[in-house]
DNA sequence: TCAAAGCAAGTGTGATCACAAATCAATAAT
DNA sequence: ATTATTGATTTGTGATCACACTTGCTTTGA
């Protein structure tokens, strides 16, 4: 019998060969449709028909469709009365609210993760801190798609090690709810003179390094909170200035 | 000009009539299918089949398919590789890992409810604890499924108060991805003779009732820990029995 | 000139069909 | 007797169509 030879070449096969996946249309719609909120790509308040998304990624109606209802029930998307849907509009309580809600949870899962890093783990994170201020310091600034990018994985490579199923995908639907929000404040950031955002990911670093996950979760909601702040000033100011 | 008595007209008209609502049969679907999660109906691990549940809700496989995305994407069911879907699987791991985050997102609505319930708002409350007490009295604590929709109603008609539409509807993400869980645990506490559910809520109450935000969260957590503790050490014997 | 009715283009929703992948049962081969 | 293979049924996915509702514009009537 030669059933063993067989099962060693499929395992030598197994082991050279990537797994191709088998990712529906719909799934791609919904990462790419995810990719744009989040990237700030859709303005507040803009309405999104199914049959222009569709025509836009060269699908059909169908996969468009039920991503759009995925989220709309995960909140990144508004479902209007007269069902068309859009991106909701920033108002100063939400941005309140979602700050809030992001202290607490990411603040939560940076205290898990404290406690449960790895060294290697850390270190992982440190490097990526160092490859982040190479890119800073060749590009002058202005690859704010890459930082956002950077900025993204930077925080979910922390959360992954808080070791909840339960709280990241609620951590990934704030960051898809407050994505819009956000990238509104980064590009008046970058109109009003750069705050050094690195020291903050340093601070939290520094903390993760010595399992205080005290430490951890202030300097994580000192790092959200800028851009909520600064927007919010930014609303404030604007909102009193349209009451004059 | 009879513009007046005609508007006069249509006033009176729209004071009578109540407004029919749209829900579209997606919709239908999708509160149905949550009903029966947080409601126990159906059981941990078990498959649900697109067609099938069209059948047993006699309509079509179109508002079924995207009732169960959205579903999906709540955590409330799970994908698995074979396309196929089914209700989580009920593991220790994720057990603490519910009640850790209904622990700290409720607690959180809760305290900040306790600070902005108008009195109006406690005595609703506090009525509602009443009208419990004299269903539990009449009917011989077996209705569970009316015990578990009040207690869905208290612990709502509280969270609602919280002023935060950002929080709200991660709870109900919680209640749902708990809900079979919980109906597990609820089954066994019948049989196991029955702890005073009531004693918690008034503790609730009666924290409420003084604004003590810290009291009150301390109240709830106590009282949503007790179905998990329960479930918990079921498990846990049953997994101590099983490697024997 | 202006408001209201009517029309036309656009949009979401649900049903149905086609197809590929998975599951299961029965049959065949060792 | 047990494993492998084939075939039939079931299932999810995507496309397309029909229909109802909305929206914006044109036309009509005062």
């Amino acid at each position: 019998m030669q059933k063993a030879a067989i099962e060693r070449n499929n395992e030598t096969i197994a082991a050279q060969l990537t797994p191709v996946g088998r990712e529906t249309v719909q799934d791609r719609v919904y990462s790419e449709l995810r990719r744009a909120l989040i990237g700030g790509l859709f303005e507040p308040n803009q309405v999104l028909t199914i049959r222009g998304l569709a025509d836009a990624l060269v699908t059909s109606t169908m996969p468009v469709r039920e991503a759009l209802g995925r989220l709309i029930t995960e909140k990144a998307l508004e479902a209007l009365p007269n069902r068309s849907v859009r991106v909701p509009p920033i108002t100063l309580e939400r941005i309140d609210d979602l700050l809030r809600a992001r202290s607490l949870i990411e603040g939560e899962a940076i205290a898990l993760a404290a406690t449960r890093m790895s060294p290697r783990q850390i270190a992982s994170i440190e490097a990526m801190l160092g490859e982040w201020d190479e890119m800073r310091a060749l590009k002058h600034k202005k690859d704010i798609d890459r930082e956002a990018t950077l900025n993204q994985s930077f925080h979910f490579e922390i959360y992954r090690c808080c070791g909840s199923a339960v709280l990241i995908p609620m951590i990934e639907s704030l960051w898809l709810q407050s994505g819009p929000c956000i990238r509104v404040a980064i590009y008046a950031f970058s109109d009003a003179g750069e705050v050094d955002t690195a020291h903050y990911h340093r601070r939290i670093v520094a903390a993760l390094a010595k399992q205080d996950a005290q430490a951890a979760r202030e300097a994580l909601v000192a790092d959200i909170s800028r851009p909520f702040a600064f927007l919010r000033d930014k609303l404030q100011s604007a909102a009193a200035k349209d009451q004059t």
